[in-house]
DNA sequence: AACAAGACCTGCATGC
DNA sequence: TGCATGCAGGTCTTGT
């Protein structure tokens, strides 16, 4: 599920329910999600009040009184299932802890609120760290910028690609060249960009790059625009984000019509599917060079 | 060193 | 219906 657009709708969900809010019980339902969690993850936790909650490339970061913040990524199928308390007039039924067999972590606010963080892969984790130690932290270390950020530029993400014999669509999925980037928004930006996802990332300069950082900014601004619109839904009862309302130019799309061409996908193949580093990337030839 | 492929884990759609 | 296969939004690790 989550990309960069994702992981800053889930933000500004969390933000909503836990900002100015104590964690007031932590549960740790498994002692690991990918990785081992830290020693004493819900001790350090409990009783903290949220100050702020804000994204890192596809990381979501908890920054907590007494200097403690909670660091977590998504993984490919985690979520953040947002539940409001009981409402005022006196406290209902105790809800079920976990509704799910993989809600592996709840949090529950001062407020009443249940944060759940259900990941049925398990391929999410969490770490703690602290507001000093959080810019050295390994996993943060070696991002590439942001690229919502006015300083992504062109130029910026030409020295990125420089160099590099790997494909442009290798490169960009690595979080070292532009932070936030994943599978799907790499096809949809490639797309827009007009650039083939087999060329060679150092053949990407000057106006090229320049067509591609805009590119990207684009179909990311327009994703969270996507996203942020579905944002009560998600924080509704099913806890589902609003994500497949959004449409994509090209992925998932093999053999249908490229939306740029006249061209009929019968005669012309339309959209391509092609494997790159075991990962599907769907692009048209006709438009992407 | 850079790069490609494999591993991690579960659920779902598809086809026999 | 049951079972096998392939595929899925990410990242770390291994092997060339």
């Amino acid at each position: 599920m989550p990309e960069l657009p994702e992981v800053e709708t889930v933000c500004r969900g969390l933000a909503t329910a836990l900002v100015g809010r104590s964690l007031v019980r932590v549960v740790q339902r498994r002692p690991d999600l990918r990785f081992p969690l830290p020693e004493g993850f819900a001790d350090r936790l409990t009783g903290r009040r949220v100050l702020a909650v804000r994204r890192r490339a596809k990381y979501i970061l908890v920054s907590c009184q007494d200097e403690t913040v909670l660091l977590a990524h998504l993984g490919m199928s985690g979520r953040m299932v947002i539940a409001p308390g009981a409402p005022a007039g006196g406290p209902g039924p105790e809800p079920a802890l976990a509704e799910h067999p993989h809600d592996h972590i709840v949090f529950e606010t001062c407020a009443g609120d249940r944060v759940t963080f259900r990941d049925a892969r398990r391929f999410g984790f969490m770490d703690l760290t602290t507001t000093a130690a959080l810019a050295a932290h390994p996993r943060l270390v070696g991002l590439g910028p942001e690229p919502l950020d006015p300083a992504f530029t062109g130029p910026v993400l030409a020295a990125r690609l420089a160099g590099r014999g790997t494909s442009l669509k290798a490169a960009l999925m690595d979080q070292g060249t532009v932070a936030g980037l994943g599978n799907i928004y790499v096809s949809e930006s490639l797309f827009r960009a007009g650039l083939s996802p087999a060329r060679a990332s150092r053949t990407v300069t000057g106006r090229r790059a320049a067509r591609l950082a805009a590119a990207i900014r684009a179909v990311l601004t327009e994703a969270i625009a996507a996203g942020g619109s579905s944002l009560r839904d998600y924080v509704q009862a099913s806890g589902e984000l609003g994500y497949f309302q959004h449409r994509f130019a090209v992925y998932g799309r093999a053999g249908q019509a490229c939306p740029g061409c006249d061209c009929d996908p019968a005669v012309s193949g339309g959209i391509v599917r092609l494997v790159q580093g075991n990962r599907s990337t769907f692009y048209c030839p006709r438009r992407q060079r």
